[in-house]
DNA sequence: GGTGTAAAGTGGTATCAAGTGGGTTTAGTA
DNA sequence: TACTAAACCCACTTGATACCACTTTACACC
């Protein structure tokens, strides 16, 4: 399971270096995607085509299916892992979610995701301070 | 599978390159055909039969029917790959998706869309607003 | 708690392939 | 036969990727 929170660095090349802990559960390629809030998601290929699968059920003809596969298969890369760790993240992807040098990569169950390390860092601070309410609401869904 | 996103160059030969990462999966041999939202599709042989056959099926009667199997096959161009991986696009195609000298090359699962760079970038802008849907969407699709 | 070792993360370089462009030949058409 | 256009061939430029080297951090052992 992949969990914890890292910072890296992108370098000018683009390329990033996956931690450490996250590799085993990666092997050797994985997908990148936009994902919400303005970060990228980062899956197994495994949980990849579990999703492609699901999205290729859609209709060409409907013009909101049209545009939803558009825009994960379309923002999708296969990104190979090299002999140490690091991965290529595209300049498309790069931008889509605005990431700088800093990034931060967060493990989140059974994907990966990356942010821009400001923005983050930010949106922790946001969602810390709606700790006790959260709570309430995992409270009443039962969830602890 | 085909995912991804890149910006290649029609010269003025209508030559266009395809995505080396594409190649593998199209063969020596593609269709072209006008695609809906104001892009080309392009199918490799074997997805095209499929849609042929889908269309053959829909009624001769219906006159909507009629209009979009004239819409499809009416424009749809058989097109060679050559040695090093380049199709041509015809006139009235290129006319047909506003195609300048720089295009946009999406891979949609199972097919590549041909869009004028500018009206891609357009579109990207548009359906990334549109967040809420999109979570709506992943959520549906079990990625959240 | 300090020191040493190994692994993780970062940065640079060289090679090769992808993408683009031009020229020549061949085929099809008027 | 002349003209147009597609097919083929070749060459050049640029950017990606694989490989190698260095620095720093973390962990373990003394």
């Amino acid at each position: 399971m992949l969990i914890g929170e890292y910072t890296h660095t992108i370098d000018d090349k683009n390329r990033l270096s996956l931690p450490a802990k996250f590799r085993s559960e990666m092997g050797k390629k994985v997908v990148l995607t936009p994902g919400l809030d303005n970060c990228l998601f980062v899956f197994t290929t495994k949980q990849w085509s579990k999703i492609e699968e699901k999205l290729n059920q859609s209709s060409l003809l409907q013009a909101d299916n049209r545009s939803f596969n558009r825009f994960m298969f379309g923002g999708a890369v296969e990104a190979d892992i090299d002999a140490i760790g690091r991965i290529l993240v595209p300049d498309f992807l790069r931008e889509r979610a605005n990431l700088k040098s800093k990034v931060s990569l967060i493990g989140v169950s059974d994907r990966v995701e990356i942010w821009n390390d400001k923005a983050w860092s930010d949106y922790k601070k946001v969602v810390e301070k709606q700790a006790d309410s959260l709570a309430e609401k995992l409270g009443q869904v039962g969830v602890l």
